[in-house]
DNA sequence: CAGTATCCTTGCGGATACTG
DNA sequence: CAGTATCCGCAAGGATACTG
C-alpha cells in the first residue's frame, strides 16, 4: 500500500464516517476506546464462553458495576452475546459474536502498532509537558 | 491469518496493553476515539500542512474551542506537529507527524470494517432496544 | 451469582463572549 | 487569526452498599 493509496482509502473511509447521520459508527468506535471494552472483547475472544464473575476475575481492577455496564454496551453494539440460563442461583454466560470476533481481528494491527510506538508517545508527551512547564513558569 | 493466529496475536497485544502501567497506550487509543481526533488526523493526512482556521473550515460542525483542544491533545500525543511562525497577525500551521501518519494507516482497516458492518450494528441495536422496551413495559 | 441503587468526581462536548 | 475565559449539560468511571 503506497502513500497515495493510503490517502485515497482514508478519504473514502472518512467520507463514510462523516456522512454518518446517526453517529452510529463513530459511537461504536468510541465504545471501543472505553476503559474496559477492549479487555472484555479480548478475554472473551481467547476464552470463549465465560460467566460474569469469571470475566471479572480475569480482568484486573474492574468493578462489578463497570463490567456490567461494559457488557451491556457491547451487547447493544452486537459484539457480545448474552446467554441467561434462568437458573437459581443465576448463571449467565457471555461470548463474542461473529461481528465481535471481527472487531477483535481488526483491532490487532492497531494495538500492535500502538504498542510498538509506545516509546514515541512517551517521548512526545515528555517534551510537550516540559515545554508547557517552561512557558507557564516564565 | 487463521483463527489460532488471531488469538495468539491478540493475546500478545492485550498482555502488552494490560502491562501498561501508566495507561499511556490506552490513553492514546481513547483519544483516537474522541469526537474530532480522527477527522483532524484524516484532514491533515490528506491536505498536508494547514492553518487552524483552514482545518475548521474543512470539518463541519467543530467549534474553535474543540478544535484547539483536539489539536493540543494530538500534539501532546505526538501525532501532530505545531508550527508557530510567530507573526502578527498570528500564523500557526499544523501537520501530521511521522507517527501520526502511522496511526492514519493503521486506522484505515478498522474504519473500513466498521463502515462495512454498520448494518450489523444497526440491527443489533434495534433488536436490543426492542427487548429492553418489552421488558420494562411488562 | 449477577446484578441494582446511590453518590461522587472527572472530563468531554458545546455555546458564547472576549483578546493579543 | 488563533486562540482564552466562563458557563453549562451530560456521560464515563469509580466506591460502596444492597438484593432476588
Amino acid at each position: 500500500m503506497d502513500n497515495e493509496d493510503v490517502l485515497r482509502r482514508s478519504q473514502a473511509a472518512c467520507d463514510a464516517l462523516s456522512a454518518d447521520d446517526d453517529g452510529l459508527k463513530r459511537e461504536v468506535l468510541t465504545h471501543a476506546g472505553n476503559r474496559w471494552s477492549l479487555g472484555v472483547v479480548h478475554t472473551l475472544g481467547v476464552a470463549g464462553k465465560l460467566r460474569h464473575a469469571e470475566i471479572g476475575r480475569r480482568m484486573h481492577g474492574v468493578t462489578q458495576r463497570m463490567l456490567t455496564r461494559t457488557l451491556r454496551q457491547l451487547e447493544r453494539d452486537g459484539l457480545v452475546v448474552r446467554h441467561d440460563h434462568h437458573e437459581v442461583p443465576p448463571r449467565v454466560e457471555y461470548e463474542l459474536s461473529e461481528i465481535g470476533m471481527g472487531l477483535l481481528v481488526q483491532m490487532i494491527p492497531l494495538w500492535t502498532w500502538v504498542i510498538e510506538n509506545a516509546e514515541g508517545f512517551r517521548n512526545a508527551r515528555q517534551s510537550y509537558d516540559l515545554q508547557v512547564n517552561a512557558l507557564t513558569e516564565e
